[in-house]
DNA sequence: TTCATAAACTGACTAACGGTCAATAGTTAA
DNA sequence: TTAACTATTGACCGTTAGTCAGTTTATGAA
C-alpha cells in the first residue's frame, strides 16, 4: 500500500512539469508576457489545475527562482570542493555566477523578480519563498567558507569578518552580473555599447580589483 | 500672443502633477499595486487624461525613473565640483548613492523597473526611455571624470581604462545599494538579518576593498 | 466486479486592470 | 457671437489572474 508515497511523488512530478512548461512559455513570450493560460496549455492541463499546485502566478515564478538558486548553489558547492586557494575559489565562484547568468538568464530574471516582491504576507506564507531565502543564505555561506579558507591559506586578508566580506562580494558581483545580463538580454539599448566595453574585460577588472583589495598582500602593504 | 508658450508650459506642469500623484499613490500602495485609476483620482483627473500625457503606465513610471536619475546625477555632479582627490570623490559618490537609495527608495525601485523592461519597441519609441538612458550614461561619465582626476593626482592606479573602471564601480555599487534597498524595503525577510550585518559596516568594507584594489599604492606593490 | 469515497481535473465565470474613444466642456481669436 | 481647436471625461473594451461548482478518474473494501 505504497499508494500514498506514489501519489506524493506523482504530485511533485506534475509540479515540475508545470514549472517546465512555464519556463518554456517564458522563453518564448517573455517573463512578464507569459500568461497562465499559455502555461496551462503548454503543460497540457487546464488553468484551474495550475492552481492546485501553485497558489498564484507569483508562486509559480518563485518555483523557477528556486530551481535557479539550486543550480547556482550546486556550482558554488562544486567550487568549494575543488583544490584551490581561497582567493582562487572566490574568483571561480564569480566566473560560475557570470556563466550562469549567460547561459540561464531566465533564472537570473527570476532572481530579480523574487527580490522585487514586496508583499510580506505572500513571502511569509509561501514555502517556495522560504526555500529561496534559504538558498540565498546558503550561497552566502559557501562564499564565506571560501573566504575562511583563504584566510587560513594566507591568500585573503584575515582582518575582515568572513560573512561580511561574503556579503560585500555577493552583492557587488550581483551588480556586475546584472550588467552582463542586461547586455545579454537587451544588447541594443545598453550603456555598454555606447561605451564599447565588453563584459569579459570588465569582469576581469572587477576580479582584479577585488583580489587586490582583499588579498593578504594588500594587508602587508598597510601594516 | 504668447498663448502657445503658456500652453506648452501648462502642459508640462500638468505632466509633473501627474508624476507627483503617481509617486504619492505608489508610496501608499506599492509600486506594482498602484493603479492608473488611483493615480488619476489622486491627480484630480480622469483616467483618460493620463493618457494624454503618457502613452502608457510604463511610460509614466519611466517619468519617475527620469526624476530619480536627474537627482542622482545632480548629486554626482556636486561631488565632482568639490575639492577632493579622485579617490575621495569616488568614495563620496558611493555615499551619495547609498544615501539616495535610503531616502528615495521609490526612485531606486523605478531604476530597477526600467532595467527590467524588455520591450525594445517601447524603449525605442519612448522619449522618456531615451532620457533615462542618457542619464545613465551621464552618471557613468561623472564617475569616469572622478577616476581621471584620481589618475592625475596619483590616488588611482592609472593603468585602468577610466570608463571601464567607472563601469565596474557603477555596476558593483549598484549591487551593494540594492542590498541596502532590500534591507530598507523589506527588513523582515532579508539575508542581512540572519547574518546580523548592518549596511553601514558592509558599505565601509566595500569602499575599503575598492579603494585598496584600485589605488595607486596597490599598483606600486605589484610593480 | 461493484460501488462509495476521495482525489485530480475542467472550463466557464468573475473581478480588476490597462487602455480607447466618441461625446462634452472649455478656450481662443476673429 | 461664433467657429475652430484643445483639453477632458467616463463608459466601454479586451485581457488576464484567480475561483469554484461540477465532472472525471483512481482507490480500496465488500
Amino acid at each position: 500500500m505504497g499508494t500514498e508515497k506514489r501519489r506524493s511523488r506523482e504530485k511533485a512530478r506534475r509540479a515540475e512539469t508545470i514549472v517546465d512548461a512555464a519556463e518554456k512559455v517564458i522563453l518564448e513570450k517573455g517573463f512578464e508576457a507569459a500568461t497562465m493560460d499559455e502555461i496551462a496549455e503548454s503543460a497540457e492541463l487546464s488553468k484551474g489545475a495550475l492552481y492546485l499546485y501553485f497558489r498564484s502566478k507569483a508562486e509559480l515564478y518563485l518555483a523557477i527562482c528556486l530551481r535557479g538558486s539550486n543550480e547556482l548553489n550546486s556550482r558554488f558547492a562544486a567550487v568549494l570542493a575543488s583544490r584551490n586557494s581561497g582567493l582562487e575559489m572566490i574568483r571561480k565562484m564569480g566566473e560560475e555566477y557570470l556563466d550562469f547568468v549567460k547561459n540561464k538568464p531566465l533564472y537570473f530574471r527570476a532572481f530579480s523578480y523574487y527580490e522585487s516582491i514586496q508583499d510580506f504576507e505572500f513571502l511569509q506564507e509561501s514555502g517556495y519563498a522560504e526555500l529561496c531565502e534559504k538558498n540565498s543564505s546558503q550561497a552566502l555561506t559557501y562564499m564565506s567558507r571560501a573566504l575562511q579558507a583563504g584566510m587560513q591559506d594566507g591568500t585573503i586578508d584575515n582582518r575582515y569578518d568572513p560573512m561580511e566580506l561574503a556579503l560585500v562580494i555577493w552583492s557587488s558581483s550581483r551588480g556586475i552580473v546584472q550588467m552582463a545580463f542586461l547586455k545579454h538580454s537587451s544588447p541594443h539599448r545598453n550603456i555598454l555599447n555606447e561605451v564599447e566595453i565588453d563584459i569579459q574585460s570588465m569582469f576581469g577588472s572587477y576580479i582584479e580589483i577585488l583580489s587586490n583589495g582583499m588579498s593578504a598582500e594588500s594587508k602587508k602593504r598597510i601594516d
